[in-house]
DNA sequence: GCTATAAAAGATGTCAAGGTCTTTTTGTCT
DNA sequence: AGACAAAAAGACCTTGACATCTTTTATAGC
């Protein structure tokens, strides 16, 4: 019923939220939301068009929030991403009853609307502060190093770049 | 939010439960609803697999409900054909704090939980009995006539098999 | 100003949902 | 039994969601 992408959107934005003003890049929050790396890159680039998060580019850029997790909703990010749309007239296009809703669609734009209302009222903030609770994406912050590359323990022998560069991966 | 596949499954329900014990053809059905003909087949199967509707072949065959709308919730088509997933476990598969949900999956799950309570909650006889109200499907039963074909007006010429096959479609 | 870093942009690939078409099987009515 | 009606089955096509890869552009730090 919550889309892949949706899933990944709200897993970005609660983990930039997480680290306030410190942007992360598009490579760390992938890996610390267990995302595709490219194609939380465009999803990013969505949230960004949509004035939910904002970007840096060049060294120590990366993303924030655009806005006070306290002012955002979590239906804001859905809406962003992959609107949700309730039922206003009928799929079927019969004008007979005017914009009255058969009994049929009436409940499922009802149970969508019970949907719309409870992300509605959720913020990011909300789901930060969760009293008592486990952090937020259900791990815990610190398991991501934040520095791009730890300073490896061993000098690799001699090696050529484009070997190195296959290791990477 | 529904799905296509869900929203033909819930009209093509609706269909033959306001139809009651008369058969219905997929034809007639896919014209009333509106779906695809040949789709509309294969979902039936699917219905039909469920124990949900009940078919007939032959003369006079076609689709019924297998249960009495009291007893047939709108939720248990939902899950014939796409069921709506609860959120059990962490999906990104942290185990640190047992099965417990981060606060942005409890929230997720819990909207869906509304769905489905709203879903569990409605039969179809809810549906067709809704006081005071237009016809379910937002159009009169009486529009679509039961007739496979009413009688041609005009003999048309003589013309091959394979013309009038043509014409026909 | 050069270099490294990181986002933006755009082209491309993959797969499952949605939709179609044809043939086969099963049933009813004459 | 034969003709017809209808569901069942299965092969096939189309499209959009999901995902990847490569090139370009902007920025900070030296």
């Amino acid at each position: 019923m919550i889309s892949q992408t949706v899933e990944y959107a709200l897993r970005a934005i609660v983990t930039i939220a997480q680290h306030g003003e410190k942007p992360c890049t598009a490579q760390q929050i992938a890996k610390m939301t267990q995302v595709p790396a490219p194609y939380l890159s465009k999803l990013m680039q969505v949230l960004v068009r949509a004035g939910i998060a904002s970007s840096q580019r060049g060294l120590h850029g990366g993303f924030v929030l655009a806005r006070q997790p306290t002012e955002l909703t979590i239906w804001e990010v859905i809406d962003a991403v992959e609107p949700i749309k309730r039922i206003h007239e009928c799929p079927l296009g019969i004008t007979s009853h005017g914009s009255l809703l058969c009994p049929l669609h009436q409940r499922l734009d009802g149970a969508i609307a019970l949907v719309e209302e409870q992300f509605r009222g959720t913020t990011i903030a909300d789901v930060l502060a969760e009293p008592g609770m486990a952090t937020p994406l259900c791990q815990e912050i610190e398991t991501v190093e934040l520095k791009t590359e730890p300073t490896p323990r061993k000098r690799p022998k001699v090696e050529t770049r484009k070997q190195a560069k296959k290791k990477k991966k």
